[in-house]
This record gives C-alpha cells, sequence and structure tokens, in this order.
DNA sequence: TGTAGTAGATAAATCGTTTTACCGCAACTA
DNA sequence: TAGTTGCGGTAAAACGATTTATCTACTACA
C-alpha cells in the first residue's frame, strides 16, 4: 500500500459506457478488441471508431484479474533499489533480462529489499506473473513468500533447497583461481575488502570466515580464497585481513583500501570481492602513491567493462553477467509455460591483466614511490 | 498480451475459502487484514493463523482493481530496455528514482521502445498509477497514449504541449558553454558525434542541423553547439562535420570517431554528445595513436562518474542525473497526490578537465605521435 | 424494565473486463 | 419444404478482493 494518498480520479468512459454508445453489448467490444473475426469489418470499425472518440482503452487491471495474468514479470533486488543501478553486475544482468522479456512481451517490474522495514513488503501485494531473486540471502523470508503464493519464481546465486530453480556460477573455483594467481606470484599477504556478509552486517575488520556469509557468491568467493591458500600450505586466517564494507561502491572499496594500507604490516595485494570495490582500491592506491602492480596488486571480480579500461586494467574473474540475465528469464518463462527447467550453473574465467604482479621485496616497498598513472 | 502461452495455475486458496474454513465473512477477512481495530483480538488472530496454514495471501490484482491503484510507477526508456541498462545517465537517473519512489512505498515498473513493433505496446496494458517519460521524442505516441488513458505523467528531456509536467535541463546552455570553451582555445574544425537524431537513423555523416532532431536533449546540444559557432563568426556547416550513431555506447562513439579522423582534413576537436560515445572516442584516438589532448581535443557530455576516472579526465557538460530522477518521482506522485506541481529545470555546469586543449599547429599534430596514457 | 449505545460481524454491491453458452436469422443443401 | 450450417451478436457468470450499510447481541444506565 503506498504511504502517499491517492486522489480519486475523475471517472473515465469503461466498456461498458462505449457499449451503450455504440448499442452492442459489452461482449461484443470485448471481442472487437481481442477477436475481430468474431464480428463483422464495419461493426468493428465502427466501434474503434467511437472508441477513439472516446478515449476509450481497456482497463489492465480488470484484464489483469479475468485473464489471470499481468504479463509482467518482477525482478527482486537484493538491497535497497536506490543502490541497484550503480551495480554494474546487477545493470548488466537486467540488459540480459530485458532481452528475453521484451522478445517474450513481458515487462519488469522491480523491486528492493528494506531491510529495516516489514521483510515481506518488497514482494508483497505485486501484481506479476513470476520473479526472478538476485541474490538473495539464505532463508530469505521474501522467497518463502513468493513460494506460499505459488508463483513461480527463479533464484540468481542464490542456494539450493526452496524448490526453485537456480542461476549460478562457479564462483568458488574462479575465486581459488584468483587467489592461486597470486600465491604463485609469491604474495603472502592478503587484504580481502567484501561487500556485506549478511543485510546490515557492520563496516570494518572481521574475521575472514566464509561460513559468516548470509550471501552464496560471498560465501563462495571467501571460501575459495581460502581453500587456494590451504593448497599452498598457508594459514588462512594469518594470510588474511578481512574488511567488510556496507555496499558495493567504489567509495567504500576506496574507504577499505584506505583502512588496510595504513595498518601495521599491510598486505601485498588487495583481493576485492568486486571489481567496483577493486576500482575503489586503485583509486586508494593512487592517492597514497603505491604502485600498482609493482609496489601493490589489486584484483576485483565480476569482470565488469570498466576493468578492461582502467589503468591499471584490472586483474580480475569475469563472469557472464548478461547471459546470467538471458538463462534466469527464460527459466522464468519457462514455468510460466508449464516446462519445469533444471538449473544452470554457468563458467568464471580468470582474466589476467596489468594490476597483478610478483610482490616488491621486503623493503622495496617505500622506495617505489612514484604513481602508476603517467 | 504475452507470446508465450501461460499455463493455467493450479487454484490456490481464495479469501472465500478462508472465510468460510474460519466459519466467517469474507468481510471480516479483508478486515482482519486491512482494519485491525474492526474486529476482536482473538479472531483476527484465528484468521491469521489459519491464513498461514491455508497458505493464503491476498491476490495483487484483484486488490488493485477494487481499490483503482496498483503502488506501480511506470518508467519508460525512450530505446529498448535491453540498451537502457548500459546508458549510465538512465541509470543514475533511475537511481533518483528509485530513492523516492522506494519512500512513498512505490514499486517501479520499466517499459522499453519497440519502434518496429505497434509503437503503444510498451505502454498499454500496463497497470501503473502513472508513468515517467525519459527523453520521449517530439509527438511520441506513447505520451499521447498515456494523455488518453488520462493518467498522471511527467515527461523528462521531453517538448511542452502534452500537458504534462516537464523536468528539463539547461541543456542548450551547457553546450554552448562547452563549444565556447573549444573555440576560446582556438579550435575552429570540430567533428561532432551523437546519437540518433530520431528512431531508426540511419548510422553515418549527416548535415549538422539541429532542426532534424526529434529528440529534445540532441536538438539542443546541436543548437548550443551552433550558437557558439555563431557568436564566434564561425560558419557552422563548414566548422561542424556530424557523425550519427545507433545507439549510445562506448562501441558506438569508437566507430564514429575513427570514421571523423580517418577523413580527409580531420577535426582538431571531438564533441560527443554523450561521454559514453566521448569514452569510445578516447579508445580511438589511442588505437590511432593520437595524443589527447595535446593533437586531439576530446569532450563530451553528462558527466558520468567514470568521465573523471577515464585517462584523459574527460572535459564535460556536468548535469544532475540523479537529481533529474528525484524530481521526476517527485512531480509524479504530486499528481497522484492531487497538487499539480509546475515544471522544473535544472541547471547544466561545464566542466574542464584534462582532454580538452588548444589544438597543435598545422602540421604538429604528425609529429604528436606519442600516445597519452603512460 | 425499558432504552440507548456499542462492539462485532455480515450481506450485497462494486471495481471493469473476458468468456461460455446460447439464440436468431439468412443462406445453402437435399 | 425441411433440415443444416454458419455468421453475428448477446446475457450472464466469472475473476477476487473491499466497502457501505445494516443487523444482532450484549452492556450500561436511568
Amino acid at each position: 500500500m503506498a504511504a502517499v494518498s491517492v486522489k480519486p480520479r475523475k471517472p473515465r468512459a469503461r466498456l461498458k459506457d462505449l457499449a451503450r454508445l455504440v448499442s452492442v453489448s459489452p461482449a461484443t467490444i470485448s471481442n472487437a478488441y481481442h477477436h475481430p473475426e468474431r464480428l463483422s469489418a464495419t461493426l468493428r470499425a465502427k466501434i474503434l471508431e467511437h472508441a477513439d472518440r472516446l478515449g476509450y482503452h481497456p482497463d489492465p487491471t480488470a484484464r489483469g484479474l479475468r485473464m489471470q495474468t499481468t504479463g509482467t514479470l518482477g525482478v527482486v533486488y537484493a538491497d535497497a533499489l536506490s543502490w541497484a543501478f550503480i551495480d554494474p553486475p546487477f545493470s548488466m544482468f537486467l540488459q540480459g533480462v530485458a532481452e528475453v522479456t521484451q522478445d517474450a512481451r513481458f515487462r519488469l517490474l522491480l523491486a528492493g529489499a528494506t531491510y529495516t522495514d516489514h521483510e515481506v513488503e518488497p514482494v508483497r501485494n505485486v501484481a506479476v506473473d513470476g520473479f526472478v531473486f538476485y541474490a538473495p540471502m539464505m532463508h530469505d523470508p521474501r522467497v518463502a513468500y513468493v513460494g506460499q503464493r505459488e508463483l513461480p519464481a527463479v533464484l540468481v546465486d542464490g542456494e539450493p533447497g526452496s524448490g526453485f530453480p537456480l542461476v549460478g556460477i562457479e564462483d568458488e573455483s574462479g575465486a581459488f583461481a584468483l587467489a592461486e594467481h597470486l600465491f604463485r606470484l609469491g604474495h603472502k599477504k592478503l587484504g580481502i575488502i567484501s561487500m556485506p556478509l549478511r543485510p546490515g552486517y557492520p563496516i570494518g575488520f572481521a574475521e575472514p570466515d566464509d561460513a559468516a556469509a548470509a550471501f552464496l557468491a560471498v560465501r563462495d568467493r571467501l571460501a575459495g580464497y581460502a581453500a587456494a591458500a590451504r593448497k599452498h600450505g598457508l594459514p588462512w586466517p594469518e594470510v588474511a585481513t578481512l574488511y567488510v564494507t556496507s555496499v558495493n561502491s567504489i567509495e567504500q572499496g576506496r574507504q577499505a583500501a584506505h583502512a588496510i594500507l595504513s595498518g601495521p604490516n599491510p598486505p601485498t595485494a588487495l583481493v576485492c570481492l568486486s571489481d567496483q570495490l577493486a576500482l575503489g582500491a586503485l583509486a586508494a592506491a593512487r592517492e597514497l602513491r603505491i604502485a600498482v602492480p609493482h609496489a601493490l596488486s589489486i584484483v576485483g571480480y565480476d569482470d565488469i567493462p570498466e576493468a578492461a579500461r582502467t589503468t591499471p586494467s584490472l586483474t580480475t574473474v569475469h563472469q557472464p553477467h548478461v547471459e546470467k540475465g538471458r538463462v534466469a528469464a527464460h527459466l522464468l518463462l519457462d514455468q510460466l509455460a508449464g516446462r519445469k527447467s533444471p538449473s544452470r550453473l554457468l563458467p568464471t574465467r580468470l582474466v589476467v591483466r596489468d594490476s597483478s604482479a610478483a610482490p616488491a621485496r621486503a623493503g622495496r616497498r617505500a622506495a617505489a614511490g612514484r604513481v602508476t598513472r603517467g
């Protein structure tokens, strides 16, 4: 229910009014729009002409009630909607969803989370034919609610167990490959910059324990880094310093990098759980006049387009964001059509660019001095 | 109507079923949800408990029909929706809209254009309480349709005359300031890279005639550049070479820049109608090993965040994208509440950064050689 | 005891369509 | 001429909620 009171609209022409005007039954009006073959061409023309004069257009809500379909798909973002549009991976995901839904003539309804509020609010009383949940947390009450309403849904980067099909990526192996790349270069101390482990998680340093994460992507990535450390015989809690941000933004990445780099015994590499955070870390390094990658390696995750354009370009893990959106939309449309399609797991791929290198030998970092940018 | 056939859903619990189960009337069930004070606490608890057991949840469409409101606002993008999410200014605009709508408890429905199809399709049969049109073209049939349905609406960067309030920016004066900046630096020949003047406009060189543009932003910007040329006594058609792209993307900007720079008598400055196009032009210059800004100035429009981060940073015109979204949402909510608010015009501001400089003297350009990035 | 007042619950109308039967009528077949 | 099509059109029943007006007990007070 909207908080702003809605003014009653002045009465508009209704199907009944048009029927009276043309002296036919309501059924005939409806047929003129949806079953042209059921009435003579002349009568149909007459009806449409009068409709135009009257400014009549069928009411979508009434139609939706009668037809039991809205032609709209809901996409539920894991955080407040106002953050969604500065989250490049989500934008690319939406692009994929939009490609498919516009071909299928479905509209898109966007809902965000309001964790401070009653939790199911974003998905309650919303007229859609199905939902796509983007990065829902574990045991998300909104997923449960949609399950009760018996609407079809798809979970993207969510956990199994809800009964809904999943679209995921090989997050853990991607993270593993990335961390292994760093360990092979000789890094022994990593600063990890992560988005929140759970909604409302406090900003600041935390234990690098993947089990604490309620978001699958965060958990898998942390687990992948830790697994790589284990493989190289490095004790994870000593190797890693974890700093948790409140939102996936460049600014938050910048602040986190400052916090980590200004601490005692700073790491030789910053591992960011997203490219956005990594862009912020790059900015911080520039401000601190730390040369990347020579004095400090910075790696991201997601391979957003800007990762290839920035200077230095970002070493990161590629994932097929747009394709993920396409697949999610297809899985949902399949359910609407009565076909139950299986979950899909999409591949990730390590992309080595210019922001990672072997660590400087001890003592050299202070001397490195000059900044990267020309 | 959706192109994919929708499978009839299995019958779910309805309000009537719940009423029968608890042995009360439908009215009482409704009151339990929306007017708790109208029934005893014990009965209400009993009802909610049974509802939970039954998995009952009120149907949003039926509620919408009876209440004559959907709690949803539609945002109409000027192009296909799949382009919308790689359009940074639109994302920022949506961010502003989302901020306001989530506070007011409204949901957001996104619709795109399909110019190849029946034109009003995106706004027909869609259940919303009002529309925001983002950059509608002149005489947009979808705006007219919404006018006929007598739904409230707001036009962003659109033309007056529809009867709907407008949200605009001082586009022409912003463009004027930008072009004047270049003329003062001594540039006498500009390459203009523009998004389409009209939907479906062919890619390639065209006359730099602002009157040909069906999109207000394009027209105003072209007019602003031309006005600055006039002020400096320069004959506009000779000063400017216009290249029109098909969509506002980096790749299109890159191709356009290649086309212009590889022609005879290339300009000393590229004026791009958006930062996205300018980022593409920067990439093209890098590929052609033309130093920016020493051998070639490149300027954009919009001041997207990346414009400040790229190397060299972009000279551009700032506009308050997020605020634009907030204002548009407020104007629409005002109409829903029965208040008619006046149109708003937001300011623009020239931002001079590192991508513009005085043109190289004749002959020097070929010798300039080295690329900007370190 | 009679009357007024109140809390709790309900019957029925309504929101604006679409669809399922069914009906009348003209034209065609046998 | 009787029977059969087929066309063009309609009456009435959904779809699933909310609201208005009304009705019934029951309490309180004089």
